[in-house]
This record gives structure tokens, C-alpha cells and sequence, in this order.
DNA sequence: ATTATGACTGTCTGTACTGACTGACATTTT
DNA sequence: AAAATGTCAGTCAGTACAGACAGTCATAAT
């Protein structure tokens, strides 16, 4: 339906490879089962990856999404708290969901294969840091009160984090709460009380 | 080192199930690696349980944490909006850290056992609805501002489910931020913008 | 225009191993 | 004596991966 034929055999066993492992986990899928999903033979996978590991890692490879926010973050800042918190709230979530699938492997096999983690979980650290720097800035400038920005920042990342985690896999768990107005309310609580 | 050594064998395996298979999937652990963990032989898993599924089945049997949630909920109100939303953010942290492996087993294993995140993660609806009522009686009560309080709840609910996520496999992703200090700024927050 | 070449793919077969699960019998614990 | 456990051997299905060989199709050489 949505299969454009014009992937390269690579792009199709990388995408069928990471939507089956997101689903069921890499030890949940076989080699067999990543190539028919793809339209191809067990042994033109093995040809062009060599191993079931390096399938894996080479969807990794080609996965970035943290210096995509970092640089709409930096850029489309305008130092107006709810504009700006709204503006990072949409950005966060619309990068996320586009990279879904990614992120549910990143999760379940976390504990099967380190290193995983660096590559995606721990770097919200980075985007922390942007936030807790805005949110300084933001202070100094008198536009916030003097609390401690670090928790600010995190307090709003993890309710994020926790908005997006909730409809990870079941994408209906809240369906009276629709994404978009969650966003604003939520926007509207941290304004309200961030505010001087 | 802890495992004491007065638990029944069925116990010892429940433990070791849920402990491994926390860790390396339902698929990244062997019945053999369970049973020897447990300090048992495979043989006796067999016997006690009858198939790995049900080994899995008979941990989820014995697991509810809704309920206690549900009741400390109920009787600890005081109508104090930061008392309040103090003591569930840390009761919601106690027995969610308290439950935190069999949490990590709903979570990765719910896209190959289905009707396992209705008993887990689903249930944090029921949560949201007893949260939703008591900003709705605050609302009545005029000690809460006037918006959504459907939205207002989810957004708590939403920061300390992501916080608790964040840190349950690596449990010190951010470790310049400890949990108490987290709950206090964050009950801060949202106590400062939903009080009139 | 024909042929040759090389890159890519499929099929079939096979190997080495792992993992869930069973049965028979001995041993320990209570 | 009875119940629980260990040992050992084994079955059966699945699974990652390799080798041999053939077909397709584009491009390059003739």
C-alpha cells in the first residue's frame, strides 16, 4: 500500500528490519521473516549485511534526530516563554513520532545490546542542556522566576518524554486527549507558573 | 547476596524470571538460565510451571499496583493542592520503583504477549480518573483555576510517568537531579500555576 | 546487433547450534 | 512413606549463516 518500489533491496530489509524488530524485538524476529517482509530471499540479506547484529546497526547508523532538534531549537527561538515552550513542544513530538519505530527498539533492547542507549535515550541529556540554558538566559533576563532552571527544564522534557512514551504502542491510550491540546494546556501550566 | 533462602522454589523462579526477563526480554532468556539463576534445575521449572508462558503468567498473577495506589490516594487527601499532588508524586515514585522490573517486562514484551499492558500500563487510566476528579472537587471548591481539569491531570501524571521512565534502566540518566528534589520543584510548578 | 561481463538476486541444500520440553530413574528433604 | 528435586539422555522445531549454482538485466566490448 504505502511499499514504494523504488527502495533500494538495502532500504527495504533496513525498513522491514526495523519495523518487525520494534514490534516484536530483535530476538522476536527471524532473518526470515525481516527478508519476506521485504519482498526478498534470506540470502540477499545475509549478502548485503553480513550478519543479523550489523542489520541492526546499520538502521542505527542512519539515525540522527537530536541534532535535528538541537538546531530548530537554537533557531526558532524569539525569548518569549510560551511561544518559544509551545514552539519546542511541537518540534519535540513531531521529531519523536517520526522516529518511532527507532525509538521503541532503542528501548526494548537496551538491556541485549549496550551501547544503544548512548545513542538515543541518554541524549536527551543534550537537549537538557539547551532547555536549561534557555531557561537561564530566560532568568537573567527577567522573564523567569529564580528557581532552579535545571529542574525546570527537566520537569517539561519528562512530561513530554511521558506524553510521548504513553501512546508509543497503543497510540489510542488517552483518545479524549488529543496530542495537540495537550500540548497548549501544558504549555499554558508551565507559563502560568514560570512567569514572574 | 540478597537471595534469601527461605523462598519456596517457586518462588526462587518467579524472582529469577522476572529479574532476567526484565533485563534481556522474554526471548533473550533461556528456561535453562532462569532455572540456574533460581539455583534450580531446569527440570523443576518445568514441574512447577508447565511451559515458560505460564511461568511468565504466574509472575503478572500475583502483581497489582493500582489498587494500592487507588486506596493511599483516597485517604490521604487533605484538599491542599501542593499537600496533595506532593504525596501522589511520591506515592506514585514508591510503588512504581517498588514494581519497576515487572513494569520493564510490560513494556518490552507487550508487542509479542498482547493483554499484557491492559493489566499495566492501560491501568494508569484508572489513575488519571481519580486525579481528574479531585481537580475537578478543587475546581468546585474554588481553591483550583478554572481550565481543562481532564488535561490538567494527564499533564501531571504525564511528567512523573516520563521521569519514572527515564530513569528505570540506566537509573542514573540524570544524576545531578535526584527524585525528591524533582517531586518538589515539579509539585511546585504545577501548584503555582493552577492555584487562582 | 551481438556478445560478453559483472552486479544483483533467487533457490536449494546443508551445518552447527540453541532452546523448549519430556521421560525414566536416582536422590534428597520433610 | 511421600513429596520435591536432581541427573541424564533425548526429541523436535527453529534459527543464523554458508556454499553451490542459475537466472536477470544493464552496460561495455566486439
Amino acid at each position: 500500500m504505502n511499499k514504494s518500489k523504488n527502495l533500494s533491496s538495502h532500504d527495504k530489509l533496513l525498513l522491514a528490519a526495523i519495523e518487525l524488530i520494534a514490534e516484536k524485538g530483535y530476538n522476536g524476529v527471524s532473518t526470515m521473516e525481516i527478508a519476506t517482509t521485504a519482498g526478498l530471499s534470506e540470502k540477499t540479506l545475509f549478502r548485503h549485511f553480513g550478519s543479523k547484529q550489523n542489520l541492526l546497526e546499520s538502521a542505527f547508523d542512519r539515525f540522527h534526530y537530536i541534532e535535528e532538534m538541537k538546531k530548530l531549537f537554537n533557531e526558532k527561538l524569539v525569548w518569549d516563554l510560551q511561544a518559544d515552550l509551545l514552539m519546542i513542544s511541537r518540534t519535540y513530538h513531531e521529531i519523536m513520532n517520526r522516529n518511532r519505530k527507532m525509538i521503541q527498539i532503542s528501548i526494548k533492547e537496551e538491556g541485549n545490546m549496550p551501547g544503544f542507549r548512548e545513542r538515543t535515550q541518554k541524549q536527551p541529556q543534550q537537549l537538557m542542556e539547551i532547555l536549561t540554558d534557555y531557561f537561564t538566559v530566560m532568568c537573567e533576563k527577567g522573564k523567569l522566576i529564580r528557581t532552579n532552571p535545571e529542574v525546570q527544564a527537566l520537569s517539561f522534557m519528562m512530561m513530554n518524554f511521558g506524553a510521548f512514551m504513553n501512546d508509543l504502542e497503543s497510540n489510542a491510550n488517552f483518545p479524549t486527549v488529543p496530542l495537540e491540546e495537550f500540548i497548549m494546556e501544558s504549555v499554558q501550566i508551565f507559563t502560568r507558573a514560570l512567569t514572574p
